[in-house]
DNA sequence: TCGAATAGGGATGAATTTATCCCTATAGCT
DNA sequence: AGCTATAGGGATAAATTCATCCCTATTCGA
């Protein structure tokens, strides 16, 4: 395991959630979780391009935040269940708010950030920020 | 600069907004400005752990992506101010409600963070996780 | 018998973010 | 003359996060 060397800012609620939100992966497999994908490998397949290790290690995080809570059953092959604990529950319609807030500005998000990436690699000519496809997660 | 080596993922409104907000000081500078602070060192006074490399950085990222504008009086010593935009003001009331959320679940957040990284250094104790202070940056 | 699916995790390297250090410049004040 | 406040940024180090590689184990089905 890796040890952190400095303290985290826990100076008010914002800082607060951002720990337990911060993180590549972690608004997605709340949100997911959320949409009755329970299991590791669903939600793997519904996030191919986390990988089992780091989802393993963000899951980890989440339960032990108290987002989520996980039931091994005692099987073989064995069966493993996530489920958004109440405490988890009570952060979805702030997440879907974020969610709904940046769907309704997507043109214009995607425009900036991929201007802004654009601006990082000036020279070295980036070839991917063309056409980045248009998804949602949430459903309509 | 640094130059991005992976493209970022662009799915859905999430995860653009993720992309906009990530970033260890930014919702505490959007916050900031919106409560009328507006010069670079009226923030860092704020923000003191900020470093002002740091602060300018993330600044310019906020620029690049709209959510606030930098106007330069030439006069000197140097004078700049920042303001947000349309556009950042109208996620002003989502990063008020993940804050209250936060500020509501203050205690059982505060625990559980602390919890979580007493769990990643067992055996070298760290020292610094007894009790961090209880501030609130939003006004009462 | 061999491979796939299931879940997990140690060790290590790569990528990314944040911090540190050290410069530039000018006006006013002591 | 020297100090402070103001704003900015290059080069580099440190911290942190994320990815890759490679193992363990068992049951079922081809």
């Amino acid at each position: 395991m890796y040890e952190k060397k400095t303290l985290p800012t826990l100076n008010c609620g914002l800082d607060l959630v951002g720990e337990v939100l911060y993180g590549k992966w972690k608004i997605r497999i709340l949100w997911f979780i959320h949409q009755g994908n329970l299991r590791p490998s669903e939600l793997q397949r519904k996030i191919p391009d986390v990988t089992r290790r780091v989802l393993n290690v963000q899951l980890k995080e989440l339960e032990d935040h108290e987002m989520v809570t996980k039931k091994i059953y005692p099987v073989v092959p064995p069966k493993v269940e996530y489920r958004l604990t109440d405490f988890g529950k009570s952060i979805i319609p702030l997440i879907q708010a974020i969610g709904s807030w940046g769907d309704e500005n997507q043109e214009r998000l995607r425009r900036v950030i991929l201007k802004h990436v654009a601006s990082l690699s000036d020279k070295a000519k980036t070839p991917f920020m063309e056409d980045v496809p248009v998804i949602s997660i949430r459903p309509s």
